[in-house]
DNA sequence: TTGTAAGCGTTATCAG
DNA sequence: CTGATAACGCTTACAA
């Protein structure tokens, strides 16, 4: 306490050992015997040492931190996944960096293993470019990459996500037992696996119910925001032929969706029923409360750091396991309801 | 390339000159020639040669990384501050570190200082316990915390905030200007520092404006969430004499207050006018849309990371800018309405 | 089970 | 302006 951190020299000082027996009482405590383990710990005490993390990342040739990268942090929808990522690299020691691939310049991920930042990365934006997901994937650090959420289909990094193609279908099949047959489906971003995933559940789900086809009825979002949706309800407005009910490729498209219909002298549920996907924590108190495809983000993110460092230690995963799929579940609230016979 | 990251041996192999020059032409470009400067450059760009950051900062002694400290990484109010946060970090080369006070040990909060994880501190959570915080304003890295967005009024960190107490008063003179004499206040958690300003601007307002108090229509919410506003209400449908108009401790409670009363049959704006605090995204898109204060959490973010920056670099501000606060604005929406005439 | 000593890849001091 | 060299604080062969 004069000032200076303690180092591992004062407490063998301190302990009466050397200081690779400290080390080894620390990081290996079954190398040493109980005494000169209770020895150094009680050192440890007095000293108040701290291993120095840059010493032992220099030494060990690793960095203890993992990455997690977004495509924005400043995105809510990421906050629950990232809780779930740090639970699991607390109880392990490690520290969680985080960055989003907007304002970073794209080559510079790389530097996080180049320069030894991070032992690893869970990225949760599948719009990084191709170019560098090769080259990781092509670099001894190809083996320390997870995907959460989002993942490139054209590279065979694992990835933990939620059952997006099961949920869509849930989605239409609850809008079926309502009596609805004239569905529509509001998507997100273009090129977007999310996206995708969704929108072939719709399909398959309306094709299975012999669910005639309006591609009039199928609208770009182009994004999973509020606008998207409201800029969706204004085209929904000009249609001749409506559909009733309307599955959504996001809860904020659902949001923006109602919201915009709202404002123009439409009901929900009464006019048209609306699905949501997500279940972001204001769906339950919307108003409407919002029928959703609840995903449990606080998993997923619980799922892929586990899953990261299975990998990094080594502990690899059977193929059949690449891909973890959470189940998803649609929780029926007052945003959709039984078609009224007209 | 050829499996081992190069290091700095390498490139001044390549170079022809020694590694500290290489290192000089990195980090201090103006210290040599401009003919090694170019010389150093390209045998960098040759070797794909990245400075490794445990070996420098065991060096430097310093991590070039900053720790952001959570309530609660799960909660979504805090992204855009986290995104503020690391748009400016990001340009100055310092990784984040993110953690929350959830789920760690309070006292290893000091240890991100001792074991050179991280050169400072911004932290989110007014409540860090007491003892910590005397503890790290004695220690050495007490210059290196800012607080943001909550803080600890007993301590003198700086800190970076958003003006709670013009806020409300904002809230209240609108409602105010719409013929509301009767008004009351939800509150968020107890013995929050933000809680407490909001009241305080709330009963300075009313003060101002000669309305009457009646502190049965000041309900204590105890959290900003969801429920506590789903409470509140229960508590406010079972007053014989309500208050025409309500402003709340934030957006959560506002919505979930509002989503509540109408599920009991009563009518936002038509029976009571309702002002939330924070302006979240979905605000806009609520229905109806929430009257609200906004606090940008975006320069939040930016300036607790600029005014930490300058801690650090030893850039000492005066006294008279320890407290920095932001100000906030009242965005009037469909929430809030005149007051109807009995 | 423990100690000795080398070395992880930088930067900073000191000469030249 | 540049080079040689000594740290920075830890872990891990290798020896004992």
């Amino acid at each position: 306490m004069n000032g200076k951190n303690p180092k591992i020299q004062d407490v063998a000082a301190v302990a009466g050992v050397s200081t690779a027996t400290v080390s080894r009482a620390l990081s290996n405590p079954d190398m040493v015997s109980q005494k000169t383990r209770d020895l150094v710990l009680d050192a440890v005490q007095k000293t108040g040492y701290r291993v120095n993390r840059a010493a032992k990342s220099l030494r060990k040739r690793q960095s203890d931190a993992i990455l997690a990268l977004l495509p924005d942090l400043g995105n809510p929808f990421f906050s629950q996944i990232l809780s779930g990522i740090e639970s699991v690299f607390t109880t392990s020691d490690l520290s969680l960096l985080v960055s989003d691939t907007k304002g970073i310049r794209q080559d510079s991920i790389l530097d996080y293993f180049m320069d030894m930042r991070a032992d690893g990365m869970i990225i949760l934006d599948g719009a990084v470019p191709r170019a560098l997901l090769s080259q990781l994937q092509d670099s001894p650090f190809g083996q320390r990459i997870v995907f959460a959420c989002e993942w490139k289909p054209e590279f065979k990094f694992p990835s933990v996500r939620s059952d997006n193609f099961g949920g869509a279908i849930q989605a239409v099949e609850h809008l079926y037992a309502l009596g609805h047959r004239k569905i529509g489906h509001i998507s997100g971003p273009r090129n977007n696996v999310l996206t995708k995933e969704r929108l072939r559940g719709v399909e398959a789900a309306m094709t299975n119910l012999n669910l005639l086809f309006n591609r009039d009825f199928f609208i770009d979002g182009g994004a999973f925001s509020l606008d998207a949706g409201a800029q969706a309800a204004r085209s929904f407005m000009e249609m001749d032929d409506r559909p009733t009910a309307i599955t959504c490729g996001s809860d904020l498209i659902a949001m923006g969706f109602i919201s915009e219909i709202t404002r123009r002298g439409l009901k929900v549920p009464e006019d048209i029923s609306v699905v949501g996907f997500d279940d972001i924590e204001i769906a339950g108190s919307f108003i409407p409360s919002l029928t959703t495809i609840r995903q449990n983000r606080t998993q997923l993110g619980v799922l892929a750091a586990s899953y990261l460092l299975d990998q990094i230690a080594g502990r690899v995963h059977p193929p059949a396991k690449q891909v973890q799929e959470i189940d998803v579940k649609l929780i029926p609230r007052q945003s959709t309801a039984q078609l009224a016979h007209a």
